[in-house]
DNA sequence: TTGAAAGCGCTAACAA
DNA sequence: TTGTTAGCGCTTTCAA
């Protein structure tokens, strides 16, 4: 730097203004020193300016897997703003690790983030309340309930209640659900909108038509085998994601048994493959990237020092009937 | 720190020797510097650190897409090595754009991070050589054939020509392929094994049955479509990627063909949904989690500021045969 | 084994 | 509109 101030006679100041506030230099200084940084092939070293200003310019986003296509597409909205705004985006990935995660909260101390978006909690809530109230968080996709953390989301129990009334609707009285953790917030969300259906309906809930796991093909297939080894068989399944019930489908069929005539399948996230499966998938899609989006713009203004007007910003989710849920056979 | 000091009774440069290089300073001084931390709730400032050292222990990964199970899987791998070495992980994600991957290098220019893998090349060869002549660059997926770039791939070739010589040995004729696009060096090597394996076999390559395009779901599907609407049409297809050959399948079956019967199909990458497809997918599967490794390792020891012993890491493909290819029909 | 002190490259307050 | 100057928090050399 201070060889272009040198090459352009002017200050190393000069130099920072022209490069940081250009409207406060005047026009003929402005391309001397335009000149002499071509000319040098300078480029300003952002250690320093990082340092110096006490601020990187990068959010730091963590999630619990990466090989997700939810949360991926939910990174790519989050990267589309922040590119925008000029802000790096970095990775945890916490594997599943509950420790992993207060330990990228240490990044936030460090000063090597400027904010931090979190796509999964578990447990120790009040410790994220807490770190909330000091520093830039916003989550997205999973919930503090009843917490003051700015928090997006879609709409999970109304999502799959509507999910469920339409397999009533459709006759259905043997629901099963295949429930996703409970220690995630979305998971408990979408089981509450489950049994909200069945009430609603006059249907008494059957624990034995309810199960839990880990969001993955194989749980889904685990569990529709188990839900048919069973007496009585659900006639149809209400799966907590896609990859589960893409997993449950995929048992289905292995057991002989045929999709949707034999057991109706509904899942939840619209990822780019439910569309191509056999039969197609039936599901509820989630506004992933514009939820991203949202996350990011949310993060900004608190990185900005303002607050957020509201704590939870809800983006609907939209039901997509294909085939799976045997709609379309009744015509 | 110097607050730390002060209450331990030792000097500010003591307090980094003690972070830094603890075996340096005597055991009784340690404990009084760590009671100090303690007692303080010290988070020393990252970027003060990285400002001095002009390191920032962190690697940019420069993808074309985040929404792409291939790319996902690598970085998992990539992330993996990274964490355990101390690296963050920065995102760069250039869409398709091929000005973007050259601002990405301005990172590493400014100092913004160590190193860079790359997993997109497009044009610009030269280019790039000559940047990871200057920084630690490595290549992960794509190559920039004939250039001292180190870089990681997998067998595409010979993994195509596995797979196309297995729809011979099947007793097809009329081969067609879909291939990624020739920009792509990963697409040219697929399409050269393809091609290798008709001519070993006397087959002639016919160029109505070779389609180029972006790897998607919907240009296997358009491109399946536009083989099927020829005469002769093909009776089996070796698509680029997965995820064209899902959308390939997904066509045929609109059109009402069988496969395997009517058509064979076979994929390249073995993503986690090639399996639970109906039929299951044959496919080259890609080592990716282990090419990621592997390129992180070799970028660490380029950082490290040694030399690499090889160009060009190549790791075995592993050709999986399941339904879609027709071979457990004839049995 | 420890301390004193310089300085990394930049920004910003203040002065001119 | 521009220059002077101090200093961000740390590491590291040199001296004690």
């Amino acid at each position: 730097m201070s060889d272009v101030a040198k090459l352009a006679n002017v200050s190393t100041a000069t130099v920072s203004r022209v490069l940081r506030k250009p409207e406060t230099v005047k026009k003929a200084t402005q391309e001397k020193v335009f000149y002499a940084i071509q000319q040098l092939d300078y480029q300003p070293n952002m250690l320093a300016r990082h340092f110096r200003t006490n601020k990187t310019k990068s959010i730091m986003v963590v999630v619990p897997s990466l090989t997700n296509l939810v949360f991926a597409a939910m990174i790519d909205g989050i990267d589309e703003v922040a590119t925008a705004a000029g802000y790096q985006v970095i990775f945890g990935n916490t594997k599943q690790n509950t420790g992993k995660a207060r330990e990228y909260v240490a990044h936030l101390k460090q000063k090597q983030v400027d904010g931090i978006i979190l796509m999964t909690v578990r447990l120790e809530q009040e410790a994220w309340a807490e770190i909330a109230n000091r520093y830039p968080i916003v989550l997205a996709s999973d919930a503090l309930v009843g917490l003051k953390v700015p928090t997006v989301s879609t709409t999970n129990i109304e999502g799959a209640y509507e999910a469920v009334c339409h397999l009533i609707q459709l006759g259905h009285k043997k629901i099963a659900h295949v429930a996703g953790l409970p220690e995630i917030a979305v998971s408990r969300e979408r089981a509450k909108g489950y049994r909200l259906a069945l009430e609603e309906n006059g249907i008494t809930f059957d624990p034995a038509l309810y199960l839990e796991g880990e969001y993955s093909i194989e749980v889904g297939r685990k569990s529709m085998k188990k839900l048919m080894s069973q007496s009585p068989k659900p006639t149809a399944v209400f799966f907590g994601n896609d990859e589960m019930a893409i997993g449950g489908i995929k048992a289905a069929k292995e057991l002989g048994m045929r999709v949707p005539e034999d057991v109706a399948v509904i899942g939840f996230d619209d990822i780019k493959f439910a569309e191509v499966m056999d039969p197609p998938l039936t599901t509820v899609a989630q506004p992933l990237h514009e939820m991203g989006k949202k996350a990011m713009e949310i993060l900004l203004t608190l990185m900005n020092g303002q607050k957020t007007d509201q704590d939870v910003y809800t983006i609907k989710s939209e039901f997509k009937i294909r085939d799976s849920c045997g709609a379309y056979l009744k015509n």
